[in-house]
DNA sequence: TAGGCCATCTGGTCCT
DNA sequence: AGGACCAGATGGCCTA
């Protein structure tokens, strides 16, 4: 069940960081979220990972101790330790960097237009990314619907719009395959509307197209086809 | 059990 | 030098 009202953020993973985040926090705010709840969480402390994961095969400092760094000697002892410590610090600024890369995420979730109950999972990283893309391009095409509608009812042609930065309609926008979500209701009307999800490649395989639009006529001419389309991809990205 | 998604560690590279 | 970014590897958790 992933109705996880833990939807609060994505769950914990893997048991390790502990002190060692404590650490390096005390000279960064102190903005524990929710998810830290994992931080006390099972056995390994980070030097157990530290080795299990050396010991992998992945090279790596701290054990290859014993021989060899002879020249080194001095520095390598001295280090030995601080290097520990420097590893330790440098995951965790690594581990903060993606917890707020994660929060940033979480921003654009909330904005996108799908449901967001405690009974609804979480879009996934990517589908988030693709979705709001899409939902981006749907806007940008309303935007030009409008404005040409405007510039309909007031025949005159002096448009005062310009938004030159999104200029682009959409190339092909990719479809990608996610957890069920329930589509918000503006997505949702513009989801409803006909269409043809021609491609249900379904899943990932299809993000591979990711790519940036081809250069499109020189307006966006979307309209209700552009937006079907948009739409039917988005509906993918929601499967 | 396989596949998807994710968190973390880590070494490399670029930037300040 | 030190930090930010990035991509690969690894392993955990969850769902079909």
């Amino acid at each position: 069940m992933n109705s996880d009202s833990s939807s609060v953020s994505s769950r914990a993973s893997s048991p390790d960081m502990d002190e060692m985040y404590l650490r390096d926090h005390h000279h960064h705010h102190h903005h524990h979220h929710h998810q830290d709840s994992r931080l006390n969480s099972v056995s390994s402390t980070q030097n157990d990972l530290v080795q299990k994961m050396s010991g992998e095969g992945l090279s790596r400092s701290g054990s290859k101790a014993g021989g060899e760094g002879s020249k080194y000697k001095i520095k390598k002892q001295l280090s030995e330790q601080d290097l520990q410590q420097l590893r330790l610090k440098i995951n965790g600024r690594e581990r903060k960097r993606m917890h707020d890369l994660n929060l940033a995420m979480d921003g654009l979730r909330e904005v996108m237009p799908y449901a967001h109950g405690p009974s609804v999972r979480k879009l996934s990283k990517i589908a988030t990314l693709l979705l709001a893309r899409n939902y981006i391009l749907m806007l940008t095409s309303s935007l030009e619907e409008m404005k040409r509608l405007v510039g309909e009812i007031y025949g005159g042609h002096h448009s005062a719009f310009h938004c030159g930065t999104v200029g682009h309609s959409a190339g092909h926008p990719p479809h990608a395959a996610g957890p069920v979500h329930q589509v918000h209701p503006i997505l949702g009307s513009a989801l409803s509307s006909a269409n043809t999800s021609s491609s249900l490649s379904a899943s990932l395989p299809a993000i591979g197209t990711i790519r940036p639009p081809p250069p499109p006529p020189h307006l966006s001419a979307l309209t209700a086809s552009n937006m079907a389309r948009i739409s039917g991809e988005t509906k993918d990205l929601l499967k």
